[in-house]
DNA sequence: CGTTCTCGCGCG
DNA sequence: AAAGCGCGCGAGAACG
């Protein structure tokens, strides 16, 4: 860049260090997602150009911002989402990403009108970011403490086993090739690979077959019944193409930075409840492993070829989706310290709800899961099985489930009842614990009559209030605040042909990623308080292992990595760690499990 | 031809 | 009494 450029300001750049000198002994700098500014800063600015370094802590992020106030994470979409004057130039943006790729010809795009163009941008979307930085409100200090640590941990990343990664691309290739020949063939040249939905429904039922979706759970069924043994290979062929966590070793190599580490996969609050969400290489939904050693599977991969994998793993491709958590690794010289904590939302839930025999039973030890299948089956020896639907209730019932829905949760999970189980399952968990259930109707009473009186009140271990901006708030018991945007009540039409008040407010929906209209009820206001303290405890828990030693590379809602130095720290002091609960929480109990390993595993 | 929507998958 | 909830990404299909 020619240092006239830097802005559209002609000064010689050496006053801007200056500037910065001086700024950044007392000033914070802000920026919509920061970490990005932080990227450009410090590789560009600093390594290059020797301007001063800006610690973690002089940074702020109203992206961070907007996500805590359950607003847009894109600097447009907030911006609308809030009606500010000032919102992003889409024109600027799209000169701004031309500039920055090759053009048909492999020169750079150089007009200056372009240029001029660009330098309005910039100067656009600093007025958009600080209007909405002074619009939303800030962090609270203890979750700015936090955003500084996703920042550290977004900086540090994961280490990879990249030599395995490519490996295991080379194994995809070259089977998906062979499986979609294959298919060429059996559909009589008509189907030229698997992924094209409609075009092999199609094929399909032009072979008599009828066949009601693409899902996994349709091509299951269809391939149980009598059918001609074309259409088998096909369906075959897509249950193993069909697998997406494959994708996630492109993701992988697509990701991986020179220094064989993946960074900046983390979001902080990306979910309106605080939860972390992932980015590029997802880390919230890797799949479990389904073969036994992992580890040997690996070696295989390594040493391998396709044909010599395939004799020991003939599901190529389930097998290399198994293998996908193993490549993180610890990095050179250290070890992997993992934990994790046993049903923490159940456990969350009763404490919230002030549950007292839930909270007594995790006390004393009990097994739950067997007693809910006692209450269940009103039996005393309880079975395999029949645990399994005890954990189902517990795990499951917490948050208003009817029994129908229960029902086909459990068949989805290759546990199908019938529906006067599920009716006496559902029962049985709402006669056992009864304070969970007052408490969807407490907390939901009590969000409705804030948002109509404006008053703050109190509702067990939560306070629910208004903002100035109309955005209803549900203080946990950690200090922060859930936020429900623009509330009000309205009528809605219950699922059982009742109309009630209901609570609304505006929201990003989270499937189509659009800003509207909302409502939510007891079952549902109580699962999110859940999950967000739940949440507070595991983030409270990473910032100890920060300063006590333990590296956290990343965490999935209920588990903390941590990239340990090898012989420094012991398992047992990790767990105890992991363990203690804020004083806030006191009385919440907690249980974790950890091991200590160089390769990640579930 | 590039962007947006929809479906399907996998996790807690 | 009644209604589980929270995500992101890839690929294809639809749209402009």
């Amino acid at each position: 860049m020619r240092k006239e450029d830097f802005y559209g300001v002609t000064t010689a750049p050496v006053e801007y260090i200056e500037f910065f000198r001086e700024a950044v002994k007392y000033q914070t700098f802000h920026a919509h997602n920061a970490f990005f500014e932080q990227c450009m800063y410090q590789n560009i600015l600093v390594k290059k150009y020797g301007w001063p370094r800006i610690p973690i802590k002089q940074w702020r992020c109203s992206m961070a911002k907007s996500l805590a106030y359950a607003h847009p994470q894109s600097l447009d979409n907030a911006t609308q989402a809030l009606g500010a004057m000032h919102q992003k130039n889409k024109a600027g943006r799209a000169i701004m990403l031309k500039l920055c790729k090759p053009n048909k010809n492999g020169g750079w795009n150089e007009d200056p009108e372009d240029f001029e163009k660009l330098y309005q941008y910039c100067i656009d979307d600093v007025a958009a970011e600080r209007e909405i930085d002074r619009l939303l409100p800030d962090l609270i200090p203890q979750e700015q403490t936090y955003w500084f640590l996703d920042q550290l941990i977004n900086q540090r990343g994961i280490s990879i086993d990249t030599g395995s990664v490519k490996k295991a691309l080379d194994f995809i290739h070259t089977y998906s090739e062979n499986l979609n020949n294959i298919v060429f063939e059996q559909s009589g040249m008509q189907l030229d690979r698997v992924t094209r939905r409609q075009a092999v429904l199609d094929w399909v039922r032009s072979q008599g077959i009828e066949i009601p979706g693409y899902t996994k759970g349709d091509v299951k069924t269809v391939l149980e019944g009598e059918i001609p043994e074309a259409v088998r290979i096909v369906l075959g062929a897509k249950l193993e193409l069909g697998k997406t966590s494959v994708a996630k070793y492109e993701a992988l190599r697509n990701s991986v930075g020179d220094d064989g580490r993946i960074r900046d996969t983390l979001i902080y609050h990306g979910a309106t409840t605080g939860r972390w969400t992932g980015k590029l290489f997802q880390l919230q939904n890797l799949p479990k492993s389904s073969i036994k050693n992992t580890e040997q599977a690996i070696a295989l991969l390594k040493n391998q070829t396709l044909e010599g994998f395939e004799i020991f793993y003939p599901d190529v491709m389930g097998a290399l989706s198994s293998c996908i958590r193993g490549m993180i690794i610890a990095s050179e010289g250290c070890e992997l310290f993992v934990g994790d904590y046993n049903a923490i939302e159940a456990r969350v839930l009763f404490w919230l709800c002030e549950e007292e025999y839930g909270l007594k039973q995790y006390r004393d030890g009990t097994d739950i899961y067997v007693d809910m299948a006692k209450r269940i089956y009103g039996g005393s020896d309880i079975s395999k099985l029949q645990r399994d639907l005890g954990k189902r209730a517990v795990l499951g019932c917490g948050y208003g489930m009817g029994h129908v829905k229960f029902a086909q949760t459990c068949a989805a999970q290759g546990q199908p009842i019938t529906g006067d189980l599920a009716e006496r399952a559902v029962k049985a968990y709402r006669d056992t614990y009864g304070n969970v259930c007052r408490g969807w109707y407490a907390q939901e009473n009590a969000a409705i009559s804030v948002c109509h009186t404006k008053q703050s009140a109190y509702c067990g271990r939560i306070i629910w209030k208004m903002d100035s901006r109309g955005t209803l708030l549900c203080q946990l018991p950690s200090g922060r605040c859930l936020a429900y945007p623009n509330a009000f009540l309205e009528y809605v039409e219950t699922p059982w042909g009742e109309r009630k008040i209901a609570l609304h407010y505006m929201a990003v929906d989270s499937t189509t990623k659009r800003w509207g209209k909302e409502h939510t009820y007891g079952g549902k206001i109580i699962e999110n308080i859940t999950q967000a303290i739940a949440r507070d405890l595991l983030a409270a828990a990473m910032l100890r292992c920060e300063s006590r030693g333990f590296p956290v590379i990343f965490s999935v809602h209920d588990e903390i990595v941590a990239d340990v130095a090898e012989g420094s720290k012991t398992l047992q002091e990790f767990e105890q760690c992991l363990c203690e609960v804020p004083g806030w929480a006191t009385g919440a109990p907690i249980r974790v499990e950890g091991w200590v390993g160089r390769r990640y595993k579930k």
